[in-house]
DNA sequence: TTGTATGCGTTATCAG
DNA sequence: CTGATAACGCATACAA
């Protein structure tokens, strides 16, 4: 900035003012200053702004996988938001592991972001401490708690397994089971099933369980488990999300099984595609694109008006029929 | 760290070093040190570390969408490798539009990163410029070119569509069609898939194109137009992605069609799934895994030795033959 | 509207 | 092995 005053001869800080707020500098001396910076290619060092200010205009934003679309698309519309009001977002993957979340969270704080977004409510004791200590704001999501950090958007997953049994058992199936990949949240959509179908219907819920992350492959091989071992030979099945549900799909049409009339496939997370799968794909909703922007606005509101009080809100989910089950 | 220095009883510089080289201060003094930050929780400002010592273990990463599993995939491997060498990856989206990867580029560049890794070769001149000046190591990916900015790891997609029009005719499919969103690369593989295969055919090459980002709903919405408004009935279809290539498998499905027999499809990606389809689908692979660590190596030795003259490699792509075609 | 002085929390350089 | 001192490039408070 230094140098761009000497070209345009003011001095560094009305460089600096030109820069954060046109409006204090008269027009004259702006339009110098602007072809200083076009002649010269000028790129402000925003890691100086950031310490000099206390601000980074940075949000760190970690997900427990970039590649699962489930996270990805919420990511997208929390960034949309946030760089619409000037922020940028630090994108870091750190599985389903409270420990390497934890090395996670140290390292984002390191670079001093002005706020952080967390995918879940179970963290460790340290990670606690460190955002608490940070003393930004923390938006924790997809997942409701009693014991917030900050703020909190999600909805209970006991109650949407609850609900997914009810909705099966109500559409008349006798028999249920369940395939999925084994991330936390998704166990305690899967237990809730169970337990709810079987105080509905008292029969036993067989399940299909893998280590691996969500994919087609875990739904097909799901699916195989359930018919070929399980003794599971009709009914409708409850998935960790929809990408397995799709796997499920396939496997029964390539086992030439009528879905829904063998086999109904119960998905989760209502993904763009849902509505293109041979049957269209029966899920339940949880309207990612409000939750990123809903996070959004909580932060700014933060940001603005200071620290207040824990706030969680629960934003629900819905059950989406279509032709599978 | 002059407050841990206190506590510990030694100055602020002998923090920083016991922070950054263990090995240049006495068991003894690193123990106190230790035993303070862990009581304080203190967490380094590495903004301020960056400031200071002009490198910020930052890397840049702009992909096309996040949500897309082909660059989405590829970021997972380059994330992976960096961080292994105390790096930190930046990402953000910045659409296929290049005055929109600029802004990305600038925004990213005032963060001082010390190495940039872009998708594609097509960039504005301005942010050639910029790059350029930065005087970082930058990686172009996924596509390959003659003038690289600096290093360059990809393929080349004329060839790639030209590749998959010779398996077509050579499998004895008399007819094909493309189906695919309109990225840049896409267009190029479907018009030398077109051209190529209408040489060695004869025959024309139909398409249904879209705006959209790549899905499975335009897979099946590219083969209902390709069947019911553009007189195809039966052939191969070339697809832009693995992803629409399901989709066309999906809309044979739900039509009755035999596949491959009434239609083939080739997808593009060799995505994870692909296997899983059914059937499975016949794909063009590109090894992303090796292409990210490629690029992340790169990067280290730029940052090691030194700038040299741009390197462009050509990692190829192969066609995995599966059932659907 | 513009400039001066000062500090943000580190690392680098040099000296002891 | 340890410490003093000077940057790093900008924003803030205050003065003019």
């Amino acid at each position: 900035m230094e140098m761009i005053g000497r070209i345009a001869g003011v001095s560094q800080v009305t460089v600096s003012r030109a820069l954060s707020d046109p409006s204090k500098v008269s027009p004259a001396t702006l339009r110098k200053i602007q072809d200083a910076i076009a002649a010269t290619g000028f790129v402000p060092n925003a890691l100086a702004g950031a310490l000099a200010s206390r601000r980074s205009r940075l949000v760190s934003t970690l997900v427990p996988s970039i590649t699962n679309l489930t996270y990805s698309s919420m990511v997208k519309s929390f960034a949309q938001e946030m760089r619409a009001q000037g922020y940028q977002i630090m994108l870091s993957e750190c599985g389903f592991d409270p420990a390497e979340e934890e090395a996670a969270v140290m390292t984002h704080l390191s670079r001093r972001p002005d706020a952080m977004l967390l995918v879940g409510t179970r963290h460790s004791a340290n990670t606690r401490k460190m955002l608490l200590a940070a003393g930004i704001p923390v938006v924790e999501v997809w997942d409701i708690t009693d014991t917030p950090i900050d703020l909190c958007f999600g909805f209970s997953h006991p109650e949407a397994g609850k609900a997914a049994a009810r909705f099966a058992a109500g559409a008349g199936y006798a028999r249920a089971a369940c395939v999925g990949a084994s991330d936390e949240r998704a166990l305690r959509r899967k237990e809730a099933f169970r337990a709810e179908f079987r105080a509905l219907t008292g029969t036993e819920v067989p399940e299909a369980r893998f280590e691996s992350e969500a994919s087609l492959g875990i739904g097909r091989a799901g699916l195989a488990r359930l018919l070929d071992t399980e003794g599971f030979e009709k009914g409708v099945v409850f998935c960790s999300s929809d990408l397995v549900a799709h796997g499920v799909l396939l496997e029964a049409a390539s086992r030439g099984l009528a879905i829904p009339g063998d086999i109904a496939v119960i998905g989760f997370g209502d993904q763009g595609f849902a509505p293109d799968t041979f049957p269209p794909l029966t899920s339940m909703r949880v309207d990612r694109g409000a939750l990123g922007a809903s996070a959004a606005r909580a932060i700014f509101d933060r940001l603005d008006r200071g620290h207040s009080a824990p706030i969680v809100t629960d934003i629900g989910f819905e059950i989406i029929r279509r032709e599978s089950a």
